[in-house]
DNA sequence: ATAAATTAAAAGTCAGAGAAAGTCAAAGTT
DNA sequence: AACTTTGACTTTCTCTGACTTTTAATTTAT
């Protein structure tokens, strides 16, 4: 039971032995699950959608495909910015807002908001802040 | 014996025969008990609740499910235990090693560590250093 | 040898049927 | 009065198949 998540699951184990972008033939998935090739659109719409990170592209005729690519989310990217504009002293509200805006940016969890307001507010040094800041940011960048 | 009741210790034993994880099937288990499904519904609306430790999770549709989650405490009472033993001052390598054991126990994961691991480090002062500790003891037992 | 026409090979769409779970109010029990 | 049981109705999710659209490949006509 359940194909949907199984063409789920294979669609998202693909994904990740790749770089994030798979391109598959809809008939032959279908072929591969026993099902309807209209399913393997359903599993897309309802599981890959733009919402969750997901680009899909394709084509039809001879040779057609579906393109599946999951946005690497600029996380990094963001953090990195952000490292780099780091000065010397960073005052704590500065601090905080940068937080609440990764949060809000699913870059971290609520959990992880706390412990890191924590670490920022242990001390009142706005230059050991902004150190506490890099090396917050490195453990978060992994 | 009400059937409510034995509905409710069904539960109860299956959560206890696994890791207080389980996924039921509301229409079957109405079966077993010669029931109308919505009595499931009354059972665990009535029965497992937030305010009791539980959490409900369900999917509708073909494959459905109704997931009862059975919040671990005993973590919380771990970490309670710890934040009791804390004294006015906490050294750096005692507070490691607590966080390590933490980890080794899967009640923080790798990234949790991290951060706290920078939290812990960000002073010299031993009675600040209890006091982030018994900060992050309250976030992380949420 | 090209251009146009045809055929074949994909993928897309949509609506309907079926499979679960959710809701809520009324009726029954204790 | 509070709790339990029931069932009619609703909502959400999944699966299927007939039909459409797009593109490539092939054949035919000039």
């Amino acid at each position: 039971m359940k194909i949907s998540d199984a063409i789920q699951k294979m669609i998202e184990d693909m994904l990740n032995e790749t770089d994030g972008i798979i391109e598959i033939q809809r008939n032959d998935m279908a072929n591969k699950f026993g099902c309807v090739p209209s399913q393997i659109n359903y599993v897309i719409t309802s599981r890959f959608t733009p919402e969750r990170g997901y680009i899909i592209e394709s084509r039809r005729g001879g040779g057609g495909y579906v393109r599946i690519i999951k946005k690497q989310i600029h996380k990094n990217e963001y953090l990195m910015h952000f490292f780099y504009a780091i000065g010397g002293e960073l005052e704590i509200n500065a601090a905080l807002a940068f937080v609440n805006n990764l949060y809000a940016n699913e870059i971290i969890n609520e959990r992880e908001k706390k412990l890191i307001t924590i670490a920022l507010s242990c001390t009142e040094n706005n230059f050991l802040r902004a150190d506490i800041m890099r090396q917050i940011i490195l453990a978060v960048m992994k």
